[in-house]
Parts: C-alpha cells; sequence; structure tokens
DNA sequence: AGGTCTTGCGCAAGAATCTTGCGCATCCTT
DNA sequence: AAGGATGCGCAAGATTCTTGCGCAAGACCT
C-alpha cells in the first residue's frame, strides 16, 4: 500500500490533464506539461503502477441511456456486527439499481448512490428489495433533480 | 439534446468496455467487441459526438493523495426559491472540500460528496463554511468507512 | 574539491495504432 | 427486382507508442 507518494509539479499536472481528459494522447499530455513524450509516458506508467492513477473511465450520459431517475438512499441496520454490515455490503453488489455504495458511520450505516429508468422502478426497488431486505431498519432517499458540480478528485 | 439513443449489442459492449478502461487502445477494443478496428473507431466517435461517452476520466486513489476523509453532506436551506437554489449550487462550486453536488428533494435540499486531508479539515469546513453560510438550515454529515462497490453507469 | 552515483531528460528508430477513403455485402424500401 | 441506405473490412499513409541509449544536473561520500 502505497506512501503518501511525493510528487512534483509535473505529476500535478499529468493528474489534472487526465482527470480531464483520460484518453488524451500520451504527444498532447506531455505538450501541455511541458515535457517530452517519453519521459510523460514514463511518469504516467508510474503513476499507475504505484496506484495513484487507479483506472480510467468513460463518463456515460445517463438519461441519454434511457435512466432518468438518480438518487441516494440512506440505509440504517438493525444490527451492525461486522458480519451484518459484511452482509448487506455484499448484498449492494448484487443490485443493479445500486452504482456506488459507502459504508458510513453517523446516522445511518450505508450510503447508496442509485440509477433507474424511472420513478416507479426505483420505488419498486426501495420498496421491494431495500425495506423488504433482512436487517434493514431505516431508509431514507433523497431523489436529485440536477448535478451542481462534478470534479474529479483533485482540484482545480 | 439526445432522444434515448438506439444502441445495439455492439454498442453496449464498447460502452462497458470504456466503463472498465477507458484508456484501452482502439485495436484492442474492436477485438474485444467482435469487429475490426475502423468501423469501432467510428462507433466510438458516434458515441462521443452524440453526447452518450460526456468524457473519459482518470480515477484517483485519494488516500495515496493525502485524502483520507470522504463524507457526505446532507444540506437543508431555509428558503428554496430559485435565485437561493442558485446562490447555494454556486457556492458548493467555490468550495474545493466539495468534489461533486446534487440538488436533491425530500428532507434535504443539497447533497454534497466531500473529500478533505484529514477530519480537521472537514470539520472546520462545515462548521466555519457550510453550517454558518448564509440560508444554510440544517447539515448532516456522514463520514464514510470505506467505498463497498464502484460501478460506472452501466451494468455489468 | 573532486569523483561517483543517482535521477530524469531528450533523441532516435522500430513497432503499434490511428485515421481515412474505398469497395462490397446485406437489408430495407419501393 | 431494382435502388438506396447502412455498416463492415481492407489497405495505406500519418500519427503515436515504446524502448534503448547518451547526456546533463544534482546528491553524496571521501
Amino acid at each position: 500500500m502505497p506512501i503518501k507518494a511525493d510528487l512534483d509539479a509535473i505529476d500535478w499536472k499529468i493528474l489534472r490533464e487526465l482527470q480531464d481528459d483520460g484518453r488524451m494522447t500520451n504527444v498532447e499530455l506531455s505538450r501541455r506539461v511541458g515535457i517530452s513524450a517519453p519521459p510523460c509516458l514514463r511518469r504516467v506508467k508510474r503513476l499507475e503502477d504505484e496506484g495513484i492513477i487507479q483506472r480510467y473511465r468513460a463518463l456515460l450520459n445517463a438519461p441519454a441511456l434511457g435512466m432518468d431517475v438518480v438518487a441516494f438512499c440512506l440505509v440504517g441496520l438493525n444490527r451492525q456486527s461486522e458480519v451484518d454490515l459484511k452482509a448487506f455490503a455484499d448484498r449492494t453488489r448484487n443490485w443493479p439499481i445500486v452504482r456506488s455504495a459507502w459504508m458510513v458511520s453517523g446516522e445511518s450505516d450505508f450510503m447508496l448512490h442509485c440509477l433507474a429508468p424511472d420513478l416507479g422502478t426505483f420505488q419498486t426497488f426501495v420498496i421491494e428489495e431495500l425495506t423488504s431486505s433482512p436487517n434493514v431498519d431505516t431508509v431514507r432517499t433523497a431523489l436529485t433533480i440536477r448535478q451542481v458540480k462534478d470534479e474529479g478528485l483533485v482540484g482545480i
């Protein structure tokens, strides 16, 4: 597991550029960060090898793909033993509507980021799957109206 | 703005592959989806041009970059007029700790996805910036313990 | 100081990939 | 059955990737 990486200014520029356009050619990237292509590629490889860059992902347009409902669910369990937490975490992985999930501390135990084609599908999921799932105590949902900010990890 | 796209099986395969590895070469992608490189590239270009693929992003390792705290904030406002909502949305864009934000309906008005180097920084942000921001009524936070699922938009 | 070691850049060349035009097959329409 | 539209694969030139190598700048030790 990585010690806090020591990155110089060029590394940070690379991370910023690849967050902004993960498919940029290495030639273009090298031009933007001010070094030639070979050392630039070596830096990118190093960042990948050290796990600082975890992966590259295409971000898709949900409504264009027929996914009109984005929502968050805050789930509270009755029991929070390690076994219970793991059991629920495993269950989230088998629900396609749940796209991302976090174990959290606070008033709830899990935060679910959900995506559904329509409101009916989402409500059916919440009522028939989530609420009626073993050990689930409370479910609070927040339907998103629109996303107002979407940045990568590293600041502007 | 796009009508629901009509995509065939190969297009869906392309979307799945590029979600999984957005930097895959077109040759490798074409091999995986079962067509030759030129038509594959034309399909990808079309998906990009129609806005179905919005962008490509490198996903970074937050702890390795010194960001140890991931949290969600549910923010409720006193007044929810269009002007008030827009004012708060604008403010989220100027807070570097807030990486993504959604306007939501339900018990709260905004969901914030936050990232901070340590707990102190995050608490200072919540108390001195967020809670004391004009028109902010309630703030509920959920610190994440760990992420248990992380998928792209399109199902497995 | 001087020598050595390490680090990281840029050049260059072969391999791989991208990109475009083009011909052809298939399917749908008339 | 003819015509048109769609979308594939081939081929070739342009671009990019990738590797080895030489060199310069700084660190470190004696």
